[in-house]
RNA sequence: UGCGGAAUUGUGUAACGGCAGCACGGCAGACUCUGACUCUGUUUGUCUGGGUUCAAAUCCUAGUUCCGCAGCCA
């Protein structure tokens, strides 16, 4: 199906290095660990996007490198944004990225009882509290950057009664909001996040999951490194964003009491950005909301359902990962790093076929008016294996719009008034004569063959520089062919006015285009290379319809 | 402003005291029955100022800029 690329997630993991791998490559030297254990955490909240790709390659890749297990744990502790259908659509994006499935599927939501024993043990050491500030008043109680947060007046209530109070939030005895459970550390950090987080809330809305067992749900910071102690996470590798929370994470591991040899690290990296698009989530949500888009798998889009149905395959977005690299440095990788890999591996493996985006007929004066003849023309000149395909010619051909210019400019090797250019695999025609529709535009073109050049170079030697591709009639098929490119033109800022951004031409709808007849017996999934269009892949909602995945590079420079 | 991070060419990423390299993009050329592919050439970089050293992107020092943190989000 896919050629050198395929391999990518196999050849290159010897050489394949960033400061994450030299960190556990030197955990291993150490003898530290034997294998590695290494999970996936995402929250079944929304759809996952080419950013997500990006962590879930470096813990997938780093267990192939170095051996273990890749859990994808679903984060599924909060019951007010957590559904089954993203859980499933997770598991399905995962699943056409790797090629396999993890090797575990663990929901955190499970972890639940383990969870609250070990809150219960926190209050027993008399290291978490039942709170009851209001909301306004635990931001008020926080302090901000340049002071110091006060203590709440609940802090030292005796374990037995935070023992009792605690119980009875999670039978649900109190108002959603009402009481937290919250960590005794220091109001007084200078690292907000330690300031006595909070690490239990009431929300009384059922779970996806869980359905009403439980009133009471963890924080992240609380759930999450508990999550990976219970799984035997050896490194926990989460973006940026986190490393404020890296030592909260650290407490609750060395205060709920887990063994020294089993504790889980973490370990922060930027995120992938690209280009020409958005990957926050919220700006995803709106702009389908706002039909910006056509929906989440809408080919523009830069989630995995969106490029999946665009036509990108799953090592190519896997190259494109890899090239972009692992750092701490904020990132915006160029779209068209995306675009060269694509690219890269269809010319490889894409068969040809000729299509005419918006077809001009031309007649062929001097040609037979009933005859039919054949050119064997390569499925793929990258490819020998590809073998050939036979093409008709006849007296009435069609040609792109695009290929015809009656005032050319300078360099314009294609067809014009008077010039010879050659249609790809078979004759080389000659220009002899335009005619007009009533409003000046082009209503056919009489031109004139060459019978020597049929498939061969002209026998007296002059050079074409041009090369044109065309349809005969009987050999056209009608389709509709959506021209895709990337979504803006430049940044969008928060006020989210995504129309003054928006590229005019990154979706571009053509109908009554042609194609070669046999392309529409190709089969489910093949990609194309229309030649000198780009690559197209067939949408799977609307059949009959072929997204343009990617452009050739330079096509069309004049 | 307190704390935590990060600064290498247009972009992304290497170099871990020893010739600043690679990829994408750009530009120029060769080739071409796809203006694609391929090939060749090419441009541009260590945030700033001091210091240590035979030698600094790398170590020290003082600054600058950018990112993140004050949700009962993750």
């Amino acid at each position: 199906m896919s050629g050198n690329n395929n391999n990518n997630l196999n050849a290159n993991l010897e050489e394949m290095s960033n400061f994450l791998y030299d960190i556990i490559a030197k955990d291993i030297a150490d003898g530290k660990y034997k294998e590695i254990a290494i999970r996936y955490p995402p929250g079944p909240n929304g759809y996952m996007h080419i950013g997500h790709a990006k962590s879930v390659l470096i813990n997938y890749l780093a267990k192939k490198k170095f051996g273990g297990i890749f859990n994808l744990r679903f984060d599924d502790k909060n019951p007010v944004s957590d559904e089954e259908e993203y859980a499933k659509s997770i598991c399905e994006d995962i699943k056409w990225l790797i090629g396999t499935d993890p090797d575990n599927i663990f929901y955190g939501s499970d972890y639940f009882d383990k969870c609250y024993e070990y809150a219960v043990k926190l209050i027993k050491d008399g290291k978490a509290f039942v709170c009851d500030l209001s909301s306004e008043e635990f931001t008020e109680y926080k302090g901000d950057f340049n002071n110091p947060g006060k203590e709440s007046p609940y802090r030292n209530r005796s374990a037995e009664e935070n023992l009792d109070l605690f119980e009875r939030m999670k039978n649900g005895e109190f108002e959603d909001k009402s009481k937290t459970l919250r960590a005794k550390i220091d109001m007084a950090s200078p690292n907000m996040n330690m300031r006595d987080p909070i690490i239990y809330r009431i929300i009384d809305v059922p779970h996806y999951r869980q359905g009403n067992k439980w009133r009471i749900y963890p924080m992240y910071d609380y759930a999450h490194p508990l999550q990976d102690a219970i799984e035997g996470i050896t490194h926990s590798m989460c973006s940026l964003e986190f490393e404020n929370n890296r030592p909260l994470y650290d407490w609750f591991i060395d205060n709920v009491g887990i063994e020294e040899n089993k504790k889980p690290h973490q370990y922060e990296f930027a995120k992938l950005r690209v280009t020409n698009t958005v990957m926050g989530k919220r700006y995803l949500k709106d702009m389908v909301e706002t039909k910006t888009v056509d929906g989440w798998d809408d080919p523009r889009m830069p989630t995995l359902s969106g490029l999946r149905r665009r036509g990108f395959t799953p090592s190519a977005i896997r190259d494109f990962v890899l090239k972009a690299g692992v750092s701490k440095v904020y990132n915006n990788v160029s779209i068209k790093l995306l675009e060269f890999c694509q690219r890269d591996e269809l010319n490889k493996t894409a068969k040809r076929k000729i299509a005419v985006l918006e077809p001009i007929p031309v007649t062929i004066i001097n040609y037979p008016e009933n005859q039919t003849e054949y050119f064997d023309v390569s499925n793929n000149p990258e490819d020998e294996t590809s073998g050939t395909r036979k093409i008709a010619f006849s007296k009435y051909l069609y040609i792109d719009k695009s290929d015809f210019e009656e005032n050319p400019p300078p360099k314009f090797f294609r067809l014009k008034p008077g010039g010879e250019v050659r249609l790809m695999g078979s004759y080389i025609i000659k220009c002899e004569e335009v005619i007009k529709n009533p409003d000046g535009s082009v209503k056919e073109i009489l031109c004139v063959y060459d019978p020597e050049t049929g498939g061969k170079n002209p026998p007296d030697g002059r050079k074409i520089k041009g090369t044109i591709h065309w349809l005969s009639k009987n050999n056209a098929e009608k389709i509709n062919i959506n021209l895709f490119d990337y979504l803006f033109i430049s940044e969008i800022p928060d006020d989210k006015n995504y129309a003054e951004h928006l590229n005019p031409n990154s979706k571009l709808e053509y109908k009554n285009c042609l194609i070669e007849k046999d392309a529409l017996e190709a089969d489910p999934g093949e990609r194309f290379q229309f030649v000198r269009m780009g690559y197209f892949y067939k949408d799977c909602k609307y059949d009959g319809t072929y997204n343009r995945i990617v452009t050739l590079k330079d096509s069309y420079k004049i």
